[in-house]
RNA sequence: GCCGGGGUGGUGGAAUCGGUAGACACAGGGGACUUAAAAUCCCCCGGGAGUAACUCCCUUGCGGGUUCGAGUCCCGCCCCCGGCACCA
């Protein structure tokens, strides 16, 4: 009642005004004649949400929050800033929740996209929503699929077999995300492979390209670090071991059958195997297959066949659910065959184990048990032989094995090559092997191609038709979008393939090409592509003929600055760069990296503890925006920690912040009311103005954004010391400083201080002079021996004699300086003097 | 196991190039105003000792080292968080 008063606080009145004055003067958007004519364009882009049924998630609203903050930022700084934002809308979140609560994802998605449009609106971003996307939208999804049709005529798309997971019990095929430990999410059982034809994009023709270009854009180092430890490049070679038919040793010990083949061993078929040591090949005294390799049948003796093919079946059932035990002993089973060692001239027995996967090098390895710890403790279960061919510090030729030895050294038992640096071994052995056709450099990467198929209901359908006669053919862009049909039975089953299998009157169609009866592709795209290239459609949004307007494009991308989670510092941002990269080689852009510059955010943590629906402690925003205000939330949000690195959620500790702008608002109506100026300026304040902006002017670009807000509480509690009454010159910037954090409450008090229009049109960042924020007295630390015994107080620059004198005319300086000899002075001019003495 | 990021008061967190550790807040305590409460304002607030303004000692996960001086640099540990995980 009290709080009735004309000039008190209150952050509902002040939001729903600027919210609704924003709305109707069309403030943050963008028409198309103005996208194209910007003079300074400042793309601020923030990872879209996926609309799920919950609402905004705090997280979201930090991240978007702290991307704002840097949008009205760049705004005031006199950029044009370009500010969208849309919903990730299709994929398996959404759909695995219609499937829980049996509605259709075509009806739940646009409630929950209005739900969050809603709550996008109340917290205060300056989003353009003239050009906002929805991935599940067919305007939208009509591009994802001229995309894929793009790479797919530039032969980067490609059908091959491949593994799924599939959960036996639910009869459905599982994303990678729904296996948990190798079980299903929903039951618990073991989650089997399948294979079925999926389609692919050939990431891995880019791998190098993708690694190059870390070095050249401006993102966080943790996920530059990140995706290069995913693309995982490896050096080393690709070795050729000739393989020994068993007919060739019937009735003879190995060593006799050898004799035939001699140095001629050209004719022989080869197993191949990538290794980054070939210093160690005359350690390799075995070889191992991976289970699925194509080579075990044909390699397999008669006598083993059975053995292996029961192996083989065990590792395809149990393949997943093993490999997530770490502490697993190694398992695995002759195949009666045998390869020439090339280095040692010996035959070496090949095995197969599931310790050695088919996606990775050729699926093959040769096995060195004394220098890799893997091929060692199967070496042990197996009793084969671990000879020493690297010697280590203070190693020799006989110096026992009790494990591994996996580092680097001198050759040992390696014939010719004995007493080389392991460095100059390798190269020596691979020229040699060179020579022989048995070998040749090779880089490897840990990057697999990217698996696009999705056997679900709820994606873009990938635009192909199967013709019997011509194969695949691409849907022509005169036929896009390939729209998604309602389906009420949306549930994945048994099949292994997509509900859309189901719907005959959909996928029945005839061949583009010839004209015949055909059938569609059924499954849909993953979301990671729906995503993969969003940021292109935003501005392009007006047009509906053509995905990325090209005059637009030009002006607005590259992205200036992207902001989010580090959990998408792999697939996602991969992902979207590659895209990029493969729509530049095609003509359709003119720039390889979408993300000049890209910043992680940190995660919120409430009351010390992670926030999870079954603890029962998430933050719901909404009753926290209508009690303290969104300006509050927030201010609170940013400074509750650093932006990159998150922080934690003290409910009591938003008073802090609700506190600050209640009196923001008071000092600067009372400042309007009283309207009277100082003769002159206060230099202390002045003083402390200065530093403020000179302190937010260099931390708001580097979203260092929670000392930023200490700052601003530093002049607020300076202009108010001992109950001083501010003046509005003293206020006028702090006001505009306080902006991107509160745009609300600024653009009232811009107003009331009686500007016209938005404080974001009409109000420049304020620059800071440095004489005026500069100290004129300063205080230096006096040390005895590097303990602080006193501090003297006098003009800043002082030279050293004047504040030795000063020092010394201290009491309790000299008494620590009695009695014994100065033996030097270190002196830092408006820092510290300390005196050593002893 | 590997790769990142951390460990500072009761709490969240500050601290530039090695230079006064604990900015800014929250919580707590005391006081003013008030019939009262809320709100607001003022003061105190790492630990210990000497009972005065004050002075001294200890203190940034642990143990060493470099230095006039270390939260910060170096070496060796411990613990926590995130990611990847048999990648040859």
């Amino acid at each position: 009642m009290e709080q009735d008063r004309p000039d008190s606080y209150s952050p509902g009145a002040v939001e729903t005004k600027w919210q609704q004055i924003w709305e109707e003067d069309g403030t943050n958007r963008f028409s198309p004649g103005e996208l194209r004519s910007a003079d300074a364009p400042f793309y601020n882009l923030m990872m879209f949400p996926y609309p799920s049924a919950e609402g905004l998630h705090v997280g979201n609203i930090y991240a978007f929050t702290g991307a704002d903050v840097h949008g009205r930022y760049q705004r005031l700084t006199g950029k044009q800033v370009f500010e969208p934002i849309g919903f990730d809308a299709f994929g398996i979140h959404s759909e695995n929740f219609a499937l829980k609560q049996g509605i259709n994802p075509m009806d739940l998605t646009p409630r929950n996209v209005a739900n969050f449009t809603r709550q996008l609106r109340r917290i205060g971003g300056m989003f353009d929503w003239d050009h906002t996307v929805n991935t599940s939208g067919p305007e939208y999804y009509k591009w994802t699929q001229w995309i894929f049709l793009q790479l797919f005529n530039a032969g980067l798309a490609e059908r091959k077999e491949a593994p799924v997971n599939w959960c036996p019990s639910c009869m459905t095929v599982l994303a990678n995300e729904q296996v948990i430990s190798g079980l299903c999410e929903r039951c618990d059982t073991p989650v089997e492979q399948r294979r079925i034809a999926q389609w692919f994009f050939r990431i891995t023709e880019y791998a190098q390209p993708l690694l190059d270009n870390l070095a050249v854009i401006d993102w966080s180092d943790t996920t530059i670090k990140a995706q290069e430890n995913w693309i995982g490049r490896s050096e080393g070679a690709t070795l050729h071991f000739p393989i020994l038919v068993h007919d060739d040793l019937a009735g003879s010990a190995p060593e006799t059958a050898l004799a035939g083949v001699g140095e001629d061993i050209g004719g022989a078929p080869l197993i191949s195997v990538f290794t980054t040591r070939p210093d160690t090949i005359f350690g390799a005294t075995y070889m191992v297959l991976a289970p699925e390799h194509p080579l075990v049948d044909e390699i397999s003796s008669p006598d083993q066949a059975e053995e292996v093919r029961a192996y083989q079946e065990q590792a395809s059932k149990l393949d997943l659910v093993a490999r997530q035990k770490d502490d697993k002993t190694k398992t695995g089973v002759f195949t009666g065959a045998y390869c020439l060692n090339p280095a040692t001239g010996k035959p070496i027995p090949v095995w197969i184990a599931d310790y050695v996967l088919i996606e990775y090098g050729t699926g093959a390895i040769m096995a060195v048990p004394g220098h890799d710890q893997r091929d060692f403790e199967f070496a042990r279960v197996f009793g084969l032989p671990i000879p020493r061919v690297v010697a280590g510090p203070g190693e020799n030729a006989d110096t026992p094995l009790e494990e591994a030895y996996v580092g680097h050294g001198t050759l040992v038992n390696s014939g010719d090559f004995d007493g080389m640096a392991w460095k100059d071994g390798a190269r020596a052995i691979v020229e040699w092997l060179e020579g022989r056709s048995l070998a040749e450099a090779k880089v490897n990467y840990r990057l697999h191609d990217w698996c696009i198929s999705r056997q679900r209901y709820w994606g873009p359908p990938i635009p192909i038709i199967y013709c019997d006669d011509c194969g695949p053919v691409g849907v022509p862009e005169k036929d896009l979008p390939v729209v998604l049909p309602r389906v009420e039975d949306f549930k994945p089953d048994d099949s292994g393939v997509s509900p859309l299998a189901r719907v005959e009157d959909w996928y029945k169609t005839t061949c583009p090409s010839c004209g015949t009866e055909a059938r569609r592709e059924t499954d849909v795209s993953d979301t990671f592509l729906d995503s993969s290239w969003y940021f292109l459609r935003y501005p392009s949004t007006d047009r509906e003929d053509i995905p990325m307007d090209p005059e637009i494009t030009k002006r607005w991308l590259p992205v200036d600055c992207y902001i989010g989670g580090e959990e998408h510092a792999v697939l996602h941002l991969l992902y979207a760069r590659f895209i990029t990269m493969a729509l530049k080689d095609m003509g359709h852009l003119d720039f390889e990296e979408p993300f000049v510059k890209f910043r992680k955010h940190g995660l919120i943590i409430r009351e010390g503890a992670k926030m999870s629906k079954s603890k029962g402690n998430v933050i719901v925003p909404d009753p926290i925006i209508e009690e303290f205000g969104a300006d509050t939330f927030r201010l609170y949000l940013m400074f509750l920690g650093p932006f990159a690195e998150g922080g934690d959620f003290r409910d009591e500790g938003i008073q802090g912040p609700f506190g600050f702008l209640h009196r923001l608002h008071g000092t600067v109506a009372s400042a309007i009311a009283s309207d009277t100026e100082r003769a002159a300026p206060d230099p202390a304040v002045e003083r402390k103005l200065h530093q403020t902006i000179k302190q937010l002017s260099e931390q708001l670009p580097n979203l260092q954004y929670n000392t930023a807000i200490a700052a601003l509480m530093e002049y607020l509690n300076a202009v108010r010391a001992g109950g001083r009454k501010a003046t509005r010159s003293e206020v006028e910037d702090l006001v505009v400083l306080v902006a991107p954090f509160a745009p609300h409450l600024a653009e009232e008090l811009w107003d009331r201080l009686g500007h016209e229009g938005s404080i974001f049109d009409g109000a420049n960042w304020p620059t800071f002079d440095a004489e005026k924020a500069a100290d004129d007295t300063i205080k230096i630390a006096v040390q005895v021996n590097g303990k602080l015994r006193g501090t003297v107080e006098t003009a800043a620059g002082s030279e050293q004699d004047a504040v030795v004198a000063l020092a010394k005319a201290q009491e309790n300086v000299t008494r620590h300086l009695a009695g014994s000899a100065i033996r030097r002075v270190i002196f830092v001019k408006d820092r510290l003097l300390n005196f050593v003495v002893g």
